[in-house]
Order: structure tokens, then sequence, then C-alpha cells
DNA sequence: GCGCTAGCTTAACGGCGTTAAGCCAACGGA
DNA sequence: TCCGTTGGCTTAACGCCGTTAAGCTAGCGC
């Protein structure tokens, strides 16, 4: 039976090209470039052919995001188990600004992304898995710094806590993706001082005094 | 020469017409819901004949966001000439996510458009007017609180700090505009509950101790 | 009364995501 | 060895999109 076997992984080598075009695309020309036709363009294929392996298009580019999200957590995880919890956090967030700056097509996709009707279907391993779910990662941290009467008393609630410290590096990043630091009328700081400084304030906002 | 007045004020109409048509549309049915087409049927003329009154869709839109900017700003004065530039910083904070919740349609064409390939050409007496806009009203709250000596001395850069506060409130806006608190992985806390949160911490980690 | 022009029309182009229908090589069973 | 089935692709097409080209006409100034 080597047959199946072989149409199987036939059949997940052109589907992996697909995901491969499409990133590839995507990286080197943009967000607005990735179209089902220009994708089977590069393989070589014709556009419906995508749809035997994707149920439609929002359906590849969350394939693409999930991918992006492990590799989120991936750099998160890099940065070492920190024992320090805020200072763990600290380098979260720069992380995090840094891979937003640096694949900002990506993120657009995974946290910019405009027509979603239906939900991404997140597998379920994934979820709450500090090592494949940079929220939950995030989480931890801010709950060992709770646990550990690191924040002011009133600063109870970890997911509040998580979810704000995400918004304000989220806010930093989506903020110098769509106005792009030239000619605006702003005059931009750049974007990774501003998330230091960010950082800085937050995590002593956060602190408990003294 | 009544004509030439009557004929201009004709105009004038019309391409108020097309504002407003467009307006209702992505206020009523969303932001994917504006197109030349659609805003065509709502006025009752062919699609192209919006090209007589805006250069392109992308003018129209900016037009909109002008617009959008102005009643921004008001917002803005309207929270009143606190004299505290710590208290007026707070307020704007909250108004401005008030707004971005309020009119979640703007928001997204106003702050997280994707395809703006060419500036929004912002007509000059808006930059800088912190009565026209919103920007420059929150930075001069920040450089009263600078020239205050409110916040610890190595924060003093005014525009820097305008655009990280900026950055906060937006990225919880920008975050629940994109990831609609339904049926999500993330417990989801309030949008207003996070922003009062992000203020507290951010004006706290911004003022000298004590 | 006539020519010009402003303001609209219809037709069309090339793009998009997606669906329908059909073709064909490769397979499993007789 | 032949045959029916099936999987994986094709082309054609639908209805949407922004935008351009060409043309029609009412109303203006002369």
């Amino acid at each position: 039976m080597g047959v199946a076997e072989r149409r199987e992984r036939e059949r997940q080598e052109t589907r992996q090209r697909i995901l491969d075009a499409a990133r590839e695309l995507f990286v080197r020309e943009g967000y607005e470039a990735v179209s089902m036709r220009r994708i089977a363009e590069r393989i070589e294929y014709s556009a419906p052919a995508i749809y035997h392996h994707f149920r439609d298009k929002e359906a590849l580019i969350t394939e693409l995001c999930l991918h992006d999200f492990r590799a989120l957590a991936a750099v998160f995880l890099r940065i070492g188990r920190v024992d320090d919890p805020v200072e763990r956090i600290r380098r979260i967030g720069m992380a995090y600004v840094e891979f937003g700056l640096e694949h900002p097509s990506q993120y657009r996709f995974m946290f910019m992304a405009e027509g979603r009707p239906a939900e991404p279907q997140v597998p379920d391993d994934m979820k709450g898995n500090p090592e494949q779910d940079a929220y939950a990662f995030l989480r931890l941290a801010v709950r060992e710094a709770i646990e550990q009467e690191r924040f002011r008393p009133e600063l109870a609630d970890a997911e509040l806590i998580s979810q704000m410290l995400w918004a304000a590096v989220h806010g930093i990043v989506s903020l110098h993706i769509v106005h792009h630091p030239k000619e605006d009328w702003i005059e931009w700081r750049a974007a990774r001082a501003t998330a230091q400084a960010m950082i800085d304030v937050t995590t002593r906002g956060l602190l408990r005094a003294g």
C-alpha cells in the first residue's frame, strides 16, 4: 500500500507549495499582492486548483497565521526563561515589537486583518500552551509577577493586565505599520525608542512603589 | 452672474450627497460595504459620476476621514479646558477610546486603513492646530505637563510621549475592533476597563514619585 | 439659433474570490 | 489485460470591485 502514502505525501507537498508561494508573495510584495490568482501563477497551477487544498482564501491565510503565531511564541521562548517575571515581561514586549517591525506583512494578517467573518479555528493544543501561544506566555509571566506581589495590590487580574500590555505594544507596531513614518504631518519618533519608553512607563506604573 | 454661483452650489450639494451616502453606508453596513457602485446606487447616480467630484475612492475616503479627525478634535475640546495637564491627558485617553469604540467603522478608515499609497493631503490649517488636530491637542497637554515638571525628568520628549500615549489607547481600540470579543480563545476583558487600567498605569509610570 | 460645456450616461477593462462542469491519468479489481 | 472509479487538475463563468473611455444632452453665453 505504498500508493496511498505517496499520494498523501504528494498532496501535502502541493499544499505546502501553495503555502510557500503565498508567504513569499506577501513577504516580498506586501499585503495586497496576495490573491488566489497570483498564488496559483507562482506554482504554475490554475487558481481554482487551490480550492482542492484549502476551503477558501481565509483558511489559507489562517494557516499561514498559525505558523506565524508559533514563530512568535518561539521567539518568546528563545528570549530564555528569565527568572524575574517583570524582566521577562519587558523582554517579551521588546521581542514583540521587533517581530512586528521585522515582519509587517505577516503582522497585518495576524493582528490587523480586516475581513474575518469566521474564527481562525485555532487547534486546541495551541490554546493556552505557553510554548505555542504567545499570549499564554505573556500571561504566565504576568501571573508570576502578581503571585510574587510585584505589582500594586489593586492590579490583580492577570488577564486584564496581559491584554493591557499586549495592547500597549500592539499600538506601537500597528500605528507604525499604517502610518509609515515618511511624509506625514507628525514628527514620528523611532518605533523602537517609543516602544522602549512604553515598556519603561508601563512596568513602572505596574510595580509597587519603592 | 447668479448662474455660476448656482452651478457651484449644486455641485457642492451633489458632492455632499456623495459624502453622506458613503458615510451612511459604512456606518450602517460596515467597512467592506463601501464601494463606488454602492455609493452611487444610494444617490441614484452611476458609479463613474462620482469621479467628477472625487479623483478616486481614496480621495473620497480621505475627505470623510478629515471630517472625523475634526470630530475627534471636537470631542477633545468638549472635555473642557481642564487646568491640570495630567488630568487632561487622562480624559483625552478615555475620550479617544470612547470615540473609537463608538465609531469602529470610521476608526478603521482613520487609523487602520490598509492601502494608502498616497498621503491623505491634510490641509495646512489643520496640522498642529489643537482645535482641529487631535494629536496636537494631546501634545499640548503633554508639553504642559513636562513644563510643569510633572513627569520624571528623563521623560522630556513631548513628541515621543504623545506618540506613546496615543499608541497605548490605539492598541486597545484596534485590538478590540479586529479581535471582536466573542468566540475567541482569549478571555477578553471589557475594552473600557482595560483602557482605564492602561491610563492609570501609564500616567503613574510617567509621573514623578511621591 | 448655435456652439460650447458641465454633468451625467453606458460600455468596457482588468482585477478579485469563488463555483460549475469536464477532462484525464493513474489506480484497484475483474 | 481491460474497465470503472476516483483524485487532481483544467477552462469557463458569475458577480463583485475600482477605474477609464466615449458619448449624450440640457442649459448656458453669444
